[in-house]
DNA sequence: GCTTTGCAAGAGCATTGCTCTCGAATTGGA
DNA sequence: TCCAATTCGAGAGCAATGCTCTTGCAAAGC
């Protein structure tokens, strides 16, 4: 089949509309997809799905990797209308981003940072697409080292073998960045999806009500924490 | 029925053998219960169980209600089991014992801490069970308080409406820790189960791999954040 | 023009949650 | 001690699910 055939064009419509479908009942009937119900309302009979997707996994994978990816580029979008120098600007709109794509979307939200659905197993692909959010906290971290803002701190040094781990990651994303320095912007990007989760999942009901605004004044803390520039 | 007429025993019996059972199963097929396999497990035709759950929500409710007193009950024997004043081990019991109970159930623990269950609704039962692990931090923090020993900090006051929602959970569980050390206390508290809930839902493969070690070094770090004495 | 390939429809299978009815067993008051 | 009321498990049955297989039809490519 040619790239460019008429079937490959209906295909690749075909599969759109099928996440898209999927996007929906996602949204309204929580995380028990329906196969039978996307092809209802895609005007198909159910075995007609199986030519796009081989089985329910995988079309729930495909909408897992592309919610990395709006995740992923709402993110990077919403920090780069920042000015370069503003440290805590970026980190911030980085949270904030996450943040309100989360709330948009509770349910594709819940797909990649809930609980794992039983049997799938990430393929090798996603990695790439879930890393996107934290490139982008390192590259923050990396540009105000070398801009030379970024405030010490006198941690105590990581054990050895936590040592090497956060040595390694930070090697690929952020290589002028002080290892106790990364062990804070890891703990930040732990406590920014922590917070989102908590939010979506329930554990903050009668107790944090006022979400936007507690989340706004953490992820301050949190830049602070790290050593951003007020 | 009489509370203690034999019908009435082997009715909890029976209702604990399914919650056994169930917990059994939930550790290897992961979320996706199924009460006909339950109840074939349990040796019973399906209808039986309906005997004792009104339905598959209902019996995961009770898992749940179940998991967070364990996760509580695990929470606070370890926690007692630490000197009075020793402030900052007594948040590493804590925090620790969180981690190991959930390492060793992660279904359980994605349970109550993951995605919640679709359509699924927490009764007002489960909240104080829920709580169990938040009273903990805050009487630790209330106990290093009134003696005197909780570093203070200089971060901005929290805006008005964050101001009101945090004072009032500090009235209930620590009435005498300033503001700004509670929202430091709860940003730990959301930095140990989003870290906790990263190890376990995947989130940290091939990142970290020595996660032991790393998620104690991390709680050491928000003990001090918090401003617990070395 | 003819063969290969891609596709949707439909029937079918095993499984699920849940309901209902029917006998058998337990209970507790007379 | 007997008897009506309650409680229970079995079994059949319903609507729904994911998935497979076969059958015809339309597009693609030689």
């Amino acid at each position: 089949m040619k790239a460019n055939s008429i079937r490959a064009r209906v295909r690749a419509e075909m599969t759109d509309e099928i996440k898209e479908i999927a996007r929906r009942h996602l949204a309204t009937d929580g995380a028990n997809l329906s196969l039978r119900a996307v092809a209802r309302d895609l005007g198909v009979v159910s075995s007609a799905i199986y030519r796009y997707f081989a089985s329910r996994d995988e079309l729930l994978t495909a909408l897992i990797l592309d919610a990395y990816n709006a995740l992923g580029g709402s993110a990077e979008e919403a920090e780069a209308a920042v000015p370069r120098d503003a440290y805590t600007d970026r980190w911030l709109a980085v949270a904030g981003a996450i943040r309100d794509w989360a709330v948009a979307r509770p349910h594709e939200y819940a797909l990649i940072y809930g609980s794992p659905v039983p049997g799938y197993h990430a393929p090798e692909d996603t990695v790439a697409a879930a890393t996107r959010a934290v490139r982008l906290l390192g590259g923050i971290l990396q540009d105000a080292a070398v801009a030379g803002v970024l405030a010490p701190n006198d941690d105590p040094p990581l054990p050895a073998a936590s040592a090497a781990d956060v040595a390694r990651v930070g090697a690929l994303i952020a290589p002028d960045v002080p290892p106790t320095t990364l062990a804070r912007g890891l703990s930040a990007w732990v406590a920014l999806f922590g917070q989102v989760s908590f939010e979506l999942f329930g554990q903050l009901r009668n107790t944090i009500n006022h979400r936007d605004e507690f989340f706004a004044h953490q992820m301050r803390a949190q830049a602070r924490y790290i050593g951003l520039p007020a």
